[in-house]
DNA sequence: CGAACTGTTGAGAGGCTTCAAGCCTAGTGG
DNA sequence: CCACTAGGCTTGAAGCCTCTCAACAGTTCG
């Protein structure tokens, strides 16, 4: 489960939608593609593991990875996904550690890796990117620091829901309202801070408050508005 | 309570043990030192509040500030504290967003504020400065998503217990082994995310286990070894 | 010296977790 | 393609950890 085996496309391999690589030169852009290894990941595949040393970020061109950390009993605390345009991985390298969470693909996922000494380079030549860099890791620190305060402050049913409408923002809803974004509910627990059978319970009585729609692991959103009430926002 | 009364000492506002400017050039440093402007803070002092706009980032060269965030009904959140040569209100400043956090003196403090402008410069002209910026923003944000983890997944108690050896990492002990920084119960609670009882509770208990002293604010480590158990690390 | 804040203790309520048992689905291999 | 099996899902019951409310003592500071 951990190597690919499909090779990806020319046109899952392009980072030309990267916000990150907006500001390069024509030639550093054309350094970092030379510079990549893209692959296509499975369902299940694990990018890299906590406590790994690593030797570049990745960036996702496609699919869905899911961050955690393991707690105590080995029971995992997912930190954030990252989708199409996002980076993983990144943290660690900047900090010169090893890995400090792991990664593992939810939904197949094609992932380009850039080695650090590109990184490096472009740190050194490019200080637009340093700068978007920056304003990456910051956004990432608000989002960490807000969510202490939820987890600290609010109760299970009240994060259960702001969860769900963090969801639709990050990963949209379709014509149905419904999630496109498939978790189990031990995956949800996991982001909320709770037990598997705490999240199945709330769901339910969500479902009876007439708040959402279930089928199996598709979420319906059906009162936004009420949600976030729920949520406490 | 909001300004300063007396001027700060010279000695009070020296930057040269900020590890953040250590790779400036001597021109860049004095452009720094020429742009700053440092103030005594008295205890209980606002720095700035969620919300307003930051015009600059501020150094601790002397006291304790702390950082905290208000979430439901006012509840405050303390997020980390700043001593010297830490920095603090940089975060929003980079994302060029409002402060999403309020600083507070708790220890009479000098902070010195550098105008978004040097900032601005220094990003531009020496990437090892943006270097040294990226690695204190991913440790943060490491701290950051360690404790998420933390929260959610232990108790009050082990918490309780790791918030102890987390100050004892940052503020040291005295010869006695008594934690140099004094905190209100209901700040322990803050940081802890619990309610101002259950931390007395606690600390009377850990006192009863012999695992702390305790005289008024002052709490005295007595043994670490079986606190680290307690804090299930 | 009083007011306001901080610290302490008790009692009661309730949100959540844990354990247990059974059902269901989704993915695998024959 | 279907049977099988492991993992995911659901529900119930019991109990505990933690919060809230309340009352009062102690402390600090104007």
């Amino acid at each position: 489960m951990r190597s690919s085996i499909k090779r990806p496309t020319e046109e899952e391999s392009d980072l030309s939608g990267f916000h990150l690589f907006k500001k390069l030169t024509d030639q550093e852009f054309a350094q970092v593609n030379y510079d990549k290894t893209c692959s296509l990941y499975k369902k299940g595949s694990i990018i890299y593991r906590e406590g790994s040393r690593l030797t570049g970020f990745y960036c996702v061109t496609k699919g869905i990875v899911k961050l955690f950390k393991t707690g105590v009993d080995g029971k995992e605390q997912i930190l954030r996904f990252a989708k199409k345009g996002e980076i993983i991985a990144y943290r660690s390298l900047l900090s010169q550690e090893l890995a400090c969470n792991t990664s593992k693909v939810i939904e197949e996922a094609v992932l380009c890796h850039i080695p650090y000494q590109t990184l490096q380079f472009l740190i050194q030549n490019n200080w637009q990117f340093s700068h978007h860099m920056l304003q990456i890791v910051c956004k990432e620190l608000r989002e960490a620091n807000d969510y202490i305060t939820d987890i600290a402050q609010k109760t299970v049913r009240e994060r259960l829901a702001e969860v769900l409408l963090l969801l639709k923002e990050s990963f949209d809803l379709d014509t149905a309202n419904t999630l496109q974004i498939s978790l189990t509910r031990e995956e949800l627990a996991n982001i909320v801070g709770t037990a598997t059978e705490s999240v199945i319970r709330l769901l339910s009585e969500f479902k009876q408050d007439r708040l959402i729609e279930l089928q199996g692991r598709k979420i319906k959103l059906l009162d936004i508005p009420a949600l976030t009430r729920v949520a406490n926002l």
